[in-house]
DNA sequence: AGTATAGGTAAGCAATAGCTTACCAGTCAA
DNA sequence: TTGACTGGTAAGCTATTGCTTACCTATACT
């Protein structure tokens, strides 16, 4: 049984804002402390503290404590949901592809 | 030049509430109005009105006028931020299982 | 013309999100 | 043990979200 977010809901509304997604960036280069995360922002470090506690809470990361520093950690896994429904989506673009293909390939008289 | 979202993170944002990746569902099966689509909630018509203007502001959808109502249409392409964002962690997926596989086949001794 | 139907917009609201500063506990190093 | 450092939590504030009801316009139907 692995940590997971109440709901995917909670995945989608985590990522929903850009300072998260660009946590999420950072950690996955690296395992990587409050500190250093902060240092990436404007905003202040009890600020980074609440996103990343939204992240957790998501499932999307983990925290493990090192001495005095919490190094947090990326998992990926926990994006299924997001990338199940985006997924879902995808004969869309290859149908659309197909047909400018088509269209492309049959004189393209416009 | 399509009409599109002011920035990608109304994308991300448009998606974070359940309701609206719902209506972007039911109109991924085709083009609907707006009573059509109210009709599978709850909540009153104007939130739905609300939901979808969210969604329009985005670019996901678009609306076209049929007498007196509106359908409104999906635009999958304008999911593309979210794809890519997601595409990009698709390696970890595969690192991962690449890793498992290794272990599964390696005697699988715990 | 008069009425019904489709649907957007405004106003008002309660709840939540996102931020700040102030404070706290735990760890490390002198 | 005293001080510096890491980082979480509380309180408080403002802005935004998500909803409601009330109202309006436009189209269609008879």
């Amino acid at each position: 049984m692995v940590a997971t977010a109440k709901n995917d809901s909670d995945v989608f509304a985590a990522i929903g804002h850009p300072a998260r997604r660009f946590i999420l960036d950072l950690l996955a280069e690296g395992d990587r402390s409050v500190k250093v995360i902060a240092g990436h922002f404007r905003m202040s470090r009890p600020a980074v503290s609440q996103h990343l506690r939204v992240l957790l809470d998501a499932g999307l990361v983990t925290e493990q404590r090192h001495g005095r520093e919490r190094r947090y950690h990326f998992v990926p896994e926990q994006l299924g949901p997001v990338r199940d429904w985006i997924g879902q989506y995808e004969r869309f673009w290859d149908d659309r592809l197909r047909r400018l293909q088509k269209k492309l390939s049959s004189g393209n008289k416009e």
